[in-house]
DNA sequence: CTGTTCGCTCACCTCAGGGTAACCACCCAC
DNA sequence: GTGGGTGGTTACCCTGAGGTGAGCGAACAG
């Protein structure tokens, strides 16, 4: 993304906006946090189907990512086929909660137009 | 951006977090909402040396956006040297207390680690 | 023996958001 | 006349996030 500062570099963060802006900062990310919100444990392949036209490998990635960030936890079963599990971690149900008076001015601002 | 939505389709919008993310989702517009909700009217010239890093030419196609978006109010007085002063509008306003549990977050990560 | 499910990985390519730099008209101070 | 400050515009270039499509390695169904 060329929106976000990704680079993860330690200089600016002028406001805390900016530092949750490079967690949520993935096209399909608040949709994942989301998907995630509504039932704590998704498989790989609910996900999928549950976030219309994301791809496998972009979906693959920003939970990667978010695994990384501490957003996620991800639980794999070493059964055969393979069952991945994930799941919010305290992290991610916080910024969830931050996110949510978001939500509210996004829902408003559907029903106004 | 390729990172977010930008074509404005009617499509998609899952949650109003999106529909948020849309008019967010600048590499730099949550620094210019950061700087006019810590002073309502601000100059360009002002937001431009708040904002190191940023450059004229996305200074002024971000505010452009956010003012189609109705998030800021653009006066423009008629004297030479010029003058413009920018300005939240209600929606603006609301926006930024919308964001306020996020920059919480955020801070609260960066002082964690 | 073919197809399907599952959760990915790899290689390649596109495209638009953002960066760089020059330039505009106008006025003032030096 | 030249330099600075005002608030931009225009042209071009570049990077990287994200899209595309293929494959993989077991197991189980038909």
């Amino acid at each position: 993304m060329a929106t976000l500062n990704r680079p993860k570099a330690p200089d600016r963060h002028v406001c805390g906006i900016d530092t949750a802006m490079e967690v949520i900062g993935g096209k399909w990310k608040v949709l994942i946090l989301w998907a995630l919100h509504e039932q704590p444990h998704r498989r790989f392949g609910e996900l999928r189907r549950l976030i219309p036209g994301i791809t496998e490998k972009v979906l693959a990635s920003h939970l990667r990512e978010l695994e990384a960030d501490g957003i996620v936890d991800r639980v794999s079963y070493d059964e055969v086929p393979p069952r991945v599990e994930y799941a919010l971690t305290k992290a991610g149900i916080r910024l969830n909660e931050a996110l949510e008076p978001l939500a509210a001015w996004g829902r408003e601002r559907q029903e106004a137009s």
